[in-house]
DNA sequence: ATAATAAGTAAATGAACATTTACTTATCTT
DNA sequence: AAGATAAGTAAATGTTCATTTACTTATTAT
């Protein structure tokens, strides 16, 4: 039998990001894919069972759960709320400006009926995406840290304000992201964490 | 000289919305749009130069037009911060839920190359969107009132968790949105507003 | 070495795509 | 009432789409 070839694998994947993040998730054909990827469209079916079977596993494996990873980095639920957020919101904001074709499906997936559908049977079947997240708010809650509000509005609060930051640097036209100071990210953070404290 | 039908006109866009909403941006087709709005493909084109037009007019004209004006409703740059960012919040919480298709769009619109592309050439040309409230922000800065932060930091640590509040309850299945109450809103914009205070 | 077999290719399939052509119709101006 | 004309239609254009068919190739187990 005929091996598989990984690279040819791994180039689907990393071309569709780059096609999706350059010129949109409306202008990815398979056609145009395997010809970026030196390919037969057929040997994308033989990976991938059709082009939405290919948009979902590269959003919820690669993408989403590389993203999760990396987000989860060293984390310790146990740690003080402040510092606990500092680490989270340093590892986002690391994976995102380094994985910026990554950070363009991961937006994708709050406009594309497709992929947000996918995300939410995920997040039901196989259990929720960044567990310890959760968990972490949900002692804080309990210890009176924070203000007791709904886990969905908790990371809302929390993370959105960063992605929308590094949106607003990424764009589309691949210049790099440096206009967000350490400072301002630092600042940022804090802004958003004292808000989310028990007043 | 035969007038415009301006209801086949209204059609259009409302339709669009429609399906964008429901299926998604990369699943709106011209033809599938004269169909749904019971008309000839050719009648789009003698409104909108080509679907990119379209798409631009119906994101930048329709929808971000609307959501600046809803969101500025009976908006006065002179009130204190906290009352402010109350108004701004309900006066967008009431328009995004009540307008869903429309919302979908703007969510697209942080996705889609075309959009952001189209979205940051008209901030440039015309003058910002939501001018009113970066004065009012700049003016709590200048007070004191608020952290001194790029106009962008404010802009998305301002609006962001609400947009993905809605986001989050709104699931491409039209199902209604009604688990973000009052209280919660309320709250979870109180947040915001301390988080973005002078410590 | 060679048979077995999945990986891979080139080219084709029919459907759907954005847009246009050739024509008809409704309304305004006269 | 009739002519001018833009709005509108039905049907076609050539292209690109997702996917498949028919075939070739590289590797492994024998």
């Amino acid at each position: 039998m005929r091996p598989r070839n990984e690279a040819k694998e791994n180039a689907i994947r990393s071309i569709a990001l780059e096609i999706i993040a350059k010129e949109g998730l409306e202008n990815l054909s398979m056609q145009k894919l395997a010809k970026a990827a030196n390919i037969s469209p057929r040997t994308i079916y033989i990976k991938y069972e059709s082009k939405d079977d290919l948009l979902i596993k590269l959003f919820i494996n690669d993408v989403l759960g590389a993203y999760e990873q990396a987000v989860l980095k060293d984390f310790n639920e146990d740690i003080d709320f402040v510092n606990g957020v500092q680490q989270l919101w340093n590892n986002a904001f690391a994976y995102l400006t380094a994985n910026r074709h990554a950070f363009a499906l991961i937006q994708y997936g709050k406009s594309s009926p497709l992929l947000n559908n996918a995300f939410k049977k995920e997040n039901i079947i196989q259990g929720q995406f960044f567990a310890p997240v959760h968990r972490f708010l949900e002692a804080q809650v309990k210890a009176g840290t924070i203000r007791n509000l709904p886990q969905d509005v908790h990371r809302a609060l929390l993370f959105s304000p960063l992605l929308d930051l590094v949106n607003e640097y990424f764009d589309h036209a691949e210049r790099p992201v440096q206009i967000i100071t350490q400072a301002v990210l630092k600042e940022c953070c804090e802004a958003v964490t004292k808000g989310m404290m028990k007043p």
